[in-house]
DNA sequence: ACCCCTAACTCCTCA
DNA sequence: AGTTAGGGGT
């Protein structure tokens, strides 16, 4: 009923072609060190490395290009004495001192090579004792590891809980994803049916994860009739089913629209000439201004002419208002929701139709929400709707980081009094070290807002958070590289914004270190794959104009923007959108566009039949290559053949190969639909824009210890070590955050910004580090960074501070040049 | 109508 | 720095 997002969809990742051609050799490189590592195991200490690097010279395992790369990049000030170790200094030199002690980030400290030779052990050890803090003494309370299985107390009673509206406040950590299965296991094994459950999480991969642990606990049949899937997607499988229901122009078979298609269609609102948009200067009435401000009015409650009534009376913005009426009008001609609708109109749904309410709260007795404190107002209507006789969810408002798309943690307090909730807690963290997790609630706990009170304790281990200063942004990518190249178990980068991880890239190519980029859209973004997916969409939804105008002169069939315009015109009084339009083309249009045109929609229909003709996949001859007759990756190729856009794009387009490569990663991912299910299809791919990881070692072997991503994208993960970088004023807080505000919003807006760097810092299982530039590039300009005032918040003893030194700047300037002259096709571009 | 180059704008986060 | 929108040439 919910349709899982398929497997093999899961593998894809943003630029997935990009990072698997640039580090097929860099992965080579890193399985070589590897083998020689188990050969001979990375020193764990301080006086082992020593020791070993006297007697082997070689023997930091390190390819000789990376050990260049490192060794110039990478520059260090001595521990000993305190001078600036020169760039010839090779890194075997180098005497790794443990970062936090441990070896896993053991690029802090150096000793030159003198200072190293003069020294005897002990007072290597003084010195490495005074540079590293002593770290807290952790009481060695019985901290032990629970076996899987086994529940704590507080997970136990979360998991036993009567039927009763239960509230698990659950920290970072916790077992909070354990005590949702167990508690749906728990549920059916006392005799609910399986059909009866609903999962509600806020992300596809916190779905897919549920799903897979339902799977491990509970039999397969009774797991699969499980209803698990994020809120949108639940709201659009019950607005697909019920439209009809609805007292709205909207109808069966409606096209989706994600947030770019938003920005779009207000941008069309906006500056086109009036009989389709307002005529206005986009420069001056920025489109995704508007946009956001409709959706949060949207998520708010209102509509386009609740909005202007409210203008009326002076209230409401009347620029706003203008294109939120046309925006709708527009919606409504194109039989399209956007992600907003989504929801209200599965809350207008339930709320005016007392059979499809009746329908689904009979279907769903018991509802699980996870990130409960992430709901919005919208999503919380939408719960207490479907409410009828369990409702148990799980939240933590210190981890509520989704205010502006207008998730409110007060929901929880609202939650509270509607149903009168159980409060339940869950405290122990068996993720973290315990100076890690401190450090982190220090953060959370700056906070001057009421938080529910929990106590975390965390896992045993005495490493302390360590601050990295460093000159620019390209020194912090290159530490960071550094400490990737080196780190055993997995790493995650994590970074306010997606534009911060250029640089980190750079320089884990350049070192030879794979990695992997989860960025939201990325591969989506690519005009190819949305050209495809416009040529879907039109053959799904005729009326979708966004999708016409995408392809309708790709490739060129002569149509210009004046044809568009008098198309639209057309469109508009013919009131059937303008494939329909372009179909019949009348006189102001040219004549050669619109024979042009006859010819491309005569093979959109013909496409269309073929399409809704063939409901199942045809099972592929024997020997017979390529995808399986009838089904969607073949139905998509038909597509792109038979409208011209396969030639286009392979032999007129610049770089064609590489762009019908990215085609063809799309097919793979329409591989398991049918060609008849084209509405699940698209409608999964609006739903992910969330790139999911595990299912990445379906191709790689061994998954790429280093991952890169935003704070949001972490939530919910756990690594082994953690870096996260740009700790800057302007970016974490970022200036959005503290621009043209004070008061109480100012306090709020900061507040969520410190949540963030708590999600982040929480996510780090063993060592964790925060980087921060002294100097970073923005918009082409250098400017001076401060340290983010959440650095201030972490205590004395929770931290250690580390200043790695500026390499001389011209003869780094020098290095660069000639290394990207001589670098080959894997690093042009740069 | 299409192509190329310059100028201006942009970089928050996700379903 | 990197991207895109629009102006000018063909």
């Amino acid at each position: 009923m919910i349709r899982t997002v398929v497997a093999a969809m899961l593998a894809l990742r943003a630029g997935a072609l990009v990072a698997r051609a640039a580090s097929r050799r860099p992965r080579a490189v890193l399985r070589a060190a590897k083998k020689s590592t188990s050969a001979e195991p990375l020193t764990t200490n301080f006086e082992a490395a020593a020791a070993s690097v006297v007697a082997k010279p070689q023997r930091l395992p390190l390819p000789a290009k990376t050990r260049k790369t490192v060794a110039f990049n990478q520059q260090y000030l001595c521990a000993g004495c305190g001078c600036l170790l020169p760039p010839e200094h090779e890194i075997d030199h180098i005497v790794p001192v443990a970062l936090n002690g441990s070896d896993a980030l053991s690029n802090l400290q150096a000793l030159c090579k003198p200072c190293h030779q003069q020294k005897t052990r002990d007072q290597r050890h003084t010195i490495l004792d005074a540079v590293k803090k002593e770290p807290p003494v952790v009481e060695e309370k019985e901290v032990k590891r629970v076996p899987p299985l086994k529940l704590n107390d507080q997970q136990r009673a979360a998991v036993e809980a009567s039927t009763e509206p239960i509230r698990v406040v659950a920290g970072p950590g916790t077992g909070k994803t354990r005590v949702l299965t167990r508690r749906v296991a728990h549920l059916v094994e006392s005799g609910a049916r399986a059909s009866s459950v609903l999962a509600l999480t806020f992300t596809n991969r916190a779905a897919n994860e549920l799903r897979e642990r339902l799977e491990e606990e509970i039999n397969p049949q009774d797991a699969s009739s499980i209803s698990v899937g994020t809120f949108h997607r639940v709201c659009l499988t019950m607005l697909r089913d019920d439209v009809e229901a609805l007292e709205s122009p909207i109808k069966r078979g409606f096209a989706v629209y994600d947030q770019a298609a938003m920005i779009k269609l207000c941008g069309r609102c906006i500056a086109e000439k009036p009989p389709v948009g307002l005529g206005w200067d986009k420069s001056e009435i920025k489109p995704a201004r508007v946009q956001s401000a409709i959706s949060s009015l949207k998520n708010a409650g209102f509509d386009a002419s609740s909005y202007a009534d409210l203008t009326k009376e002076g209230y409401g913005d009347r620029i706003v208002s203008r294109v939120f009426d046309l925006y709708e009008k527009t919606l409504q001609q194109r039989n399209a929701v956007d992600f907003d609708d989504m929801l209200s109109l599965t809350a207008r749904l339930l709320e005016h139709s007392p059979a499809t309410r009746a329908k689904y709260a009979g279907r769903w007795k018991h509802v699980l929400v996870d990130e409960f404190q992430d709901t919005n107002g919208v999503q919380y209507d939408v719960l207490k709707l479907l409410a009828s006789d369990s409702v148990f969810v799980v939240g933590d408002s210190d981890q509520a980081i989704y205010g502006w798309r207008g998730a409110d943690y007060e929901n929880q307090q609202r939650y509270d009094d509607d149903f009168g909730a159980r409060l339940l807690k869950l405290e122990r963290n068996y993720r973290s070290a315990q100076p890690i997790l401190s450090a982190a609630s220090a953060v959370v706990e700056s906070t001057t807002r009421r938080r529910d009170a929990l106590s975390l304790e965390g896992r045993e281990g005495s490493l302390v958070p360590s601050i990295v200063e460093l000159e620019d942004q390209d020194d912090e990518a290159r530490w960071i590289a550094d400490v990737c190249v080196r780190a055993e178990g997995d790493v995650a980068v994590l970074y306010r914004t997606n534009a911060q991880s250029r640089a980190v890239e750079r320089e884990l190519l350049k070192a030879g270190v794979s990695y992997q980029l989860l960025h939201a859209k990325g591969f989506f973004e690519r005009k190819e794959i949305r050209d495809v997916l416009a040529y879907l969409r039109l053959l799904a939804y005729p009326k979708d104009d966004d999708a016409f105008e995408r392809v309708a002169n790709v490739p060129p069939r002569a149509v210009g923007p004046r044809s568009l315009e008098r198309l639209r015109v057309q469109a508009l009084e013919g009131g059937e959108g303008m494939l329909h339009a372009a179909a019949n083309a009348k006189s102001p249009v040219p004549a050669r566009a619109a024979s042009n045109l006859k010819v491309f929609t005569d093979a959109l229909d013909e496409l269309r039949e073929l399409q809704q003709a063939t409901s199942t996949p045809i099972p592929a001859e024997e020997g017979h290559a390529g995808p399986l007759v009838g089904s969607m990756a073949w139905f998509l190729l038909e597509v792109l053949a038979r409208t011209g856009y396969e030639h286009y794009l392979r032999h007129e387009s610049v770089d064609g190969a590489d762009r019908w490569r990215n085609v063809r990663e799309l097919a793979n991912l329409a591989a398991p639909y049918a060609a008849g299910e084209l509405v699940e299809f698209l409608d999964t791919l609006a739903l992910v824009q969330d790139q999911d990881m595990a299912a990445d070692d379906t191709e790689e072997k061994t998954p790429p210890k280093v991952r890169l991503m935003t704070v949001h994208a972490s939530k919910g993960l756990e690594f082994q070590t953690v870096i996260i970088a740009g700790c800057e004023e302007g970016l974490l807080p970022h200036y959005y955050a503290t621009a043209d505000k004070d008061g109480e919003e100012l306090a709020q807006a900061v507040d969520e910004e410190r949540r963030l760097l708590y999600v982040a810092m929480t996510r780090a299982k063993e060592s964790l580090a925060l980087t921060r530039a002294r100097t970073r590039l923005t918009w082409g300009v250098s400017r001076q960074m401060e340290a983010s005032r959440f650095l201030d918040e972490i205590p004395a003893d929770l931290r250690r501070d580390v200043r790695v030194a500026a390499p001389p700047s011209s003869s780094r300037r020098r290095r660069w040049s000639s290394s990207r002259r001589r670098s080959d096709g894997m690093l042009a571009g740069f």
